[in-house]
DNA sequence: ACAAACTTTCATTTATTTTTGAAACTTTAA
DNA sequence: TTAAAGTTTCAAAAATAAATGAAAGTTTGT
């Protein structure tokens, strides 16, 4: 039977990778992991020592993860250090990153579809065909992104409720 | 105003750091985009010149995007040379990168926490509490995971398109 | 105001990922 | 069967991203 602490390192290895799959770094993926499955925060020495990484690391990796919405700063009477914890409900987790996601990479993204779908596409064939393809790229992502708004509408609709339950 | 070659190169570049972002590497987006907005079939010499790459880095990302399932080999009679194009259908598009994810990435990672949120809880309430997290985003991960299949089924059914209706 | 406790920054180093290019390999047509 | 046309492979080089750690900066209690 695996002990706690070999599936505790397992586990943070695994969400480290699959976070550097999905343009995460492996580090901040790791301290989430970690805060994650810590029932009590953590100070920034712990999450040095669990994880062997330096203190820059953790504290530059720390704050972006404050960045994102999904850890927190905590304090505890009587102890001068912050001690950090995890956003634990993972509609929210979830929610925050894809939005987090939207602000920085999508939209950019459409910024730039949309202007360059929008040249003169009078002139040739070939243009003609350029700026019909942007112009759905544009549309599909518009339509990706404003889905994740509904998404979190339908935590509190009747109609989402039941789409979920069908869906399940 | 804008001209097609500079807003192809722009469109080029900007999907290709949306791609390597997104854990997709940067040539292999730029290839995708490329043939993307080509009106014809283009053969490795295209897209070679096109993007200033080595034969080799074309040839695999190639060979990657077709294992994918998002680019064909196309042959025009009295050619020898293969040609590429790009899967233009963006549902398509979708499903098969998000299939082609899942089985890369989040199986594995479903294993992982499934094995780790196997371990005997009675132990400590440090157990338990890890047990209890890893728990919850199994059942999370998997849930995310079965949407996709979920979405693919939707195009075939009276619900689905209702749904999306609404969502519009 | 001071100094102890703690955190952040960033130039440098280290690690990882991607790209190159030349050689090996495959296919086709004559 | 041969050689020209085309494709793939992979070790080495280049580019990129991440981590370190020491110095600078903050905050807090007295």
């Amino acid at each position: 039977m695996m002990e706690l602490k070999e599936a505790k390192n397992k586990f943070i290895q695994s969400w480290g990778a699959l976070g550097s799959q999905w343009g995460i770094n492996k580090t901040m993926a790791q301290i989430h992991a970690l805060l994650m499955v810590s029932a009590e925060p953590l100070s920034m020495e712990d999450v040095m020592e669990e994880l062997l990484i330096s203190r820059g690391n953790a504290s530059m990796n720390l704050r972006a993860l404050m960045d994102w919405g999904i850890v927190y700063k905590e304090y505890k009477s009587g102890e001068r250090r912050e001690f950090f914890s995890a956003e634990k409900d993972l509609d929210e987790l979830a929610v925050k990153i894809a939005q987090e996601r939207s602000k920085r990479e999508i939209k950019p993204a459409l910024k730039v579809l949309k202007d360059v779908s929008s040249i003169d596409a009078a002139q040739s064939p070939e243009t003609k065909h350029f700026v019909e393809q942007t112009g759905k790229l544009y549309d599909f992502v518009l339509k990706a992104d404003n889905m994740l708004d509904k998404v979190t509408e339908f935590k509190d609709n009747w109609l989402g409720r039941l789409v979920i339950k069908i869906m399940k």
